[in-house]
DNA sequence: TGATCTTTTGTACGATAGTACAAATCTCAT
DNA sequence: ATGAGATTTGTACTATCGTACAAAAGATCA
């Protein structure tokens, strides 16, 4: 036998620092931050609200870890198809696949840490239109190299679009990618079940479709107002 | 009995009710719910705590009357603009007008109730990824008829897309919405200072010509894969 | 003015929050 | 087996939560 497992981690046995990341991920991700008490996640996680304490030291410090498990296998999973998608010769395929490269990692495992990306992804949603400070930080200085590679990426492929347009289309693209996470069930009511919200592959392919499609757009001409303004009158 | 200067006049004395539901919208929009107590929006108020029960009888019903202050005015804005969209000629620009006629009311003053639709359609956000049950029932109930309304212009301008797929593309856009509503700064960031992620006739138009696109891309086959998978492998 | 209704204030209560901490229990190399 | 360190448990403290309620203050009209 090694050593000394010490402060790692014994995954033949019952782990309860895992049960109780893996708790507190899960309401953090469907009922936000403050909606959830330590003693929630202490009981979804079979374990003792002062075992939280000791693992964690704060509830600041249980989303922290949450982040640092998630972030950089994502990152890594995400520069990895990125990398591929780049070689790719067709123009059109080559968009296309940068887009899944981004969209991809997130729907699906990123490390098959606690049951996948998703449930991770959802949870940056839900913190980040909470505002939360936390969360904040730390997607700032983790998620904008990504971003930044992604966008140039895109870049690459769309020449003759502004960088601006680019960062605009791709924030919608985050958007509509947390928004399918979080509520996926409004999906299937608006298309009276024709369609499955739920469905992560579906999800993927829909929204790759409707992102490539976006960046390809013409570019918008900042200086000169749009071509028209055909019925609405903003004024506010 | 005839009141005249109470609900009617109130505008040039300090109404106290007006004043809670404007600071609880705010602090309700940037914060969340559960972040906020009800002690912080009286503060923010002048208020006493007490005048927020009084008034509203619990922090549920607060949140409820917010909703039913914004959601008739906003969604009649937006049937006004649908039916004045649909009376475009060229195809290309009526779908842009419905598009714009869905946008526009979410980020500019619906009804200039304490002053815009963009703080509304913020909380709507949050509230939306907190999972808030009161929200989510009105929300479903209010939203739904002006969702199919809109969903179903864009297939009329554009029948050879499957239902699915707009709805699909529909709930893009509304992800796109909020999110650019919840998190302006980081357009900021990440274009370097050269877009202004908080300026919202901006946000509109970038959002209307990606959407626009979005909704052009050719269709979904739903039974057949998609013509190639050039990346991924995704697994779990 | 005084009577009556509306609104605001101040305070208090029970519930629950996050977290600290000591005792109990478990793990494992020796 | 045993002792040391790691972990879990149980409990308690303080702060704050939503809300109730009585008293004070303000408004309205015979």
């Amino acid at each position: 036998m090694v050593r000394k497992p010490t402060s790692k981690e014994a995954a033949r046995k019952p782990n309860m620092r895992e049960a109780i990341l893996a708790a507190a991920e899960e309401l953090f991700a469907t009922n936000g931050f403050n909606a959830v008490s330590v003693r929630d996640i202490a009981q979804a996680a079979g374990a003792n609200p002062g075992s939280v304490t000791y693992h964690f030291k704060t509830k600041d410090g249980l989303l922290l870890e949450i982040y640092r498990r998630h972030c950089g296998p994502m990152n890594l999973r995400r520069s990895e198809l990125l990398a591929a998608a780049k070689r790719v010769r067709d123009l059109q395929d080559r968009l296309e696949a940068i887009v899944r490269a981004y969209v991809v990692p997130a729907f699906t495992s990123g490390s098959d840490l606690a049951g996948g990306g998703a449930r991770f992804t959802r949870l940056r949603a839900v913190m980040s239109a909470e505002g939360n400070e936390v969360a904040r930080k730390i997607i700032a200085q983790t998620f904008d190299d990504t971003s930044h590679a992604f966008i140039d990426a895109v870049h690459e492929s769309l020449p003759h679009i502004p960088r601006t347009d680019i960062v605009w289309r791709s924030h919608f693209l985050l958007g509509a990618l947390y928004y399918s996470l979080v509520t996926p069930e409004r999906v299937s009511r608006l298309s009276r079940g024709e369609a499955d919200g739920s469905d992560a592959a579906c999800a993927i392919e829909q929204l790759v479709q409707a992102t490539v499609a976006a960046f390809q757009a013409p570019a918008l001409d900042q200086a000169a107002p749009a071509r028209r303004r055909p019925v609405v009158g903003s004024k506010a």
